[in-house]
DNA sequence: TTGAAAGCGCTACCAC
DNA sequence: GTGGTAGCGCTTTCAA
């Protein structure tokens, strides 16, 4: 089924089913007609791999996300999507499950689909090789830890400074034992969520002690995270989590051992999902804004209606915002709001 | 950057660096590196439209999805890849949002990258315009509802069974007034649960009292529903829900309102997805095995390692199995568990 | 307002 | 082993 069918019966040239298919103006209502009812008598389906190798620009845009099951990079997805549709692009995801590899060929792939603009949604450091790719067509990082990409539109949520409200609030609480659920340390981002924390903890110090585990991503590894913590002996009273999958986790640990949450011990999410919200407890956390993360990201990538070039600022910064909820209260013991029952206390 | 220039500094034909390309046997391990070298220099990336465009089979899958954001969906689709990535195919989705013009644009947009086969998992009831698809190209539909499609290979898992194994443990607890939490009712198969569900606990009346009502998908839907009933003055000793994600919403709601589970009510989900187990209490549910079903789509999609055409067969089930937890026990005022505290009675 | 024809970058076939 | 080259289905000048 192609161009030439269509056009045979409608007894035109395929140059003109391409205008009609394209919204041309310059073609007469009449032959228009004749045009969609061939194509609809066919049931015709346009190539788009030829659309793109023949046409100009490819209303396409390509994302790569670090792990695509949780629903903080689905969010953006979405966003992206929803600004996207109504201006006529597309969007292809790859995902990279965290591994370096999948990286690099996550972002051949897309870049072999020639894409109009290339986000690079990751946890993962980014090779500086693709600042090359940067130069050749708009490419926007969101979260690059440490390393912001040349060429390219730089995104970062303002992680410290969201884990300074929380270790801040915690404290104030009157919380002087601390624990933070990470996973893949060596991800520059990720990392850096920990050092924010483990320099805003120090800030404390010495009255407040802390200890920091890793594991994998998801409500598992935030299991397996919180298991770790209360193997070792370590009693924290509260626990900051990277994020809030590992938080919805490690609150489910605490809730096979008997803990009770916030009573014997407070526990942040970061990102403020949905999820956050039906936890039980409901979570404390960060709200990161990924609505906004998304449009940013799109507007860096498709040039404004009118305009021919995206808006190319070099760095963008968007803040988090506390969101309490009932996961977090003073420690067991303290003067106001202590519950009775007092568990285990630090070895 | 194209073929020709990686050719032209490799100084040799375009025909010749494809083969490189495409590890074709029969070159020379010295052209060969000379290719490569001039690849990695330029660094070229193929151009994938038109490597479809002039090739054979097009390595690319396609599949469309109700809704993204359900985890359900969402391992369904990472077990197709899993299966896909190893034999070189690629996979694309699209996703609907229980609407039937995204489905049909889905549709359009995947077949537009010329796949070499397409998946429907979706609720929504299909087209049978698609038939006529699935007489072109492999086309495997999981979940048609009661629909099945012509010359398609139709997946579906025994949700019937599963309701039933639900109701009927749920009736063997105790229970004698339940709820059934749906959404998106008037989507053929998820009218299906909901019918088998009335269905089955028709098959206990007059013991046994019932109520459905619907709402969106996901937790906040469940949560709206929940609410729905309560407030109707229905007092159900068990909630029956059409999946995981809409029992957590409920959980919340009866958390909300002081409500006991399992104490006071059972909660149970459908899917089995990771969150059911993180869900507190624990949600008792049916698993659907999505790993499977990602086997069996990709199986009826991808001819066998020597084969040239997909096994085909009309249809194949998959079973459900009841998965207990905490969130079910019997009714308060039973003779056996039953909690002091009392609630509400029906009025 | 319409048609003819030149590619887009690649693969596949046929020579050499 | 390697090169030449005919398309794949489409968009886009350029003419008519």
């Amino acid at each position: 089924m192609t161009l030439e069918d269509v056009a045979k019966r409608a007894s035109v040239s395929t140059a003109t089913v391409s205008r009609v298919l394209n919204g041309a103006r310059g073609v007469s209502p009449n032959t228009r007609a004749r045009v969609m009812r061939a194509v609809e008598a066919l049931n015709y389906t346009p190539d788009l791999n030829a659309r793109s190798l023949a046409g100009g620009q490819p209303k396409l845009l390509g994302m790569v996300v670090s792990n695509i099951a949780n629903p903080f990079f689905l969010d953006i997805f979405r966003s992206v999507e929803a600004c996207a549709r109504p201006r006529g692009y597309d969007l292809i995801v790859a995902n990279t499950d965290y591994t370096p590899e999948r990286l690099a060929s996550s972002i051949e792939t897309i870049l072999g689909r020639r894409v109009a603009g290339l986000a690079l949604v990751v946890s993962e450091t980014v090779p500086p090789a693709v600042a090359t790719i940067a130069s050749a067509l708009p490419v926007v990082l969101y979260d690059g830890g440490a390393h912001r990409l040349k060429n390219a539109m730089n995104i970062r949520a303002n992680y410290r400074g969201g884990m300074h409200r929380i270790v801040e609030y915690l404290h104030a609480l009157g919380h002087r034992r601390m624990a933070f659920l990470g996973h893949h340390t060596r991800l520059g981002p990720l990392h850096e969520r920990r050092q924010a924390f483990l320099a805003i903890a120090e800030e404390y110090a010495p009255r407040v002690k802390v200890m920091a585990v890793a594991s994998a991503d998801g409500m598992s590894g935030g299991q397996e995270a919180m298991r770790q913590v209360l193997d070792s002996g370590f009693r924290p009273t509260a626990v900051a989590c990277v994020n809030d999958l590992m938080a919805v986790g490690a609150l489910r640990e605490l809730t096979v051992r008997g803990i009770s949450v916030p009573g014997d011990v407070s526990v942040t999410g970061f990102d403020n999902i949905g999820l956050a919200e039906f936890a039980r407890p409901a979570l404390t956390t960060a709200d990161v804004p990924r609505e906004t993360i998304g449009r940013l990201i799109f507007d860096a990538l498709v040039p404004p209606e009118g305009g021919d070039r995206p808006l190319t600022r070099a760095e963008v910064a968007v803040e988090t915002e506390l969101i309490v909820r009932e996961s977090t209260s003073q420690p067991p013991g303290n003067a106001r709001g202590s519950r009775t029952r007092r568990r285990t206390s630090a070895r």
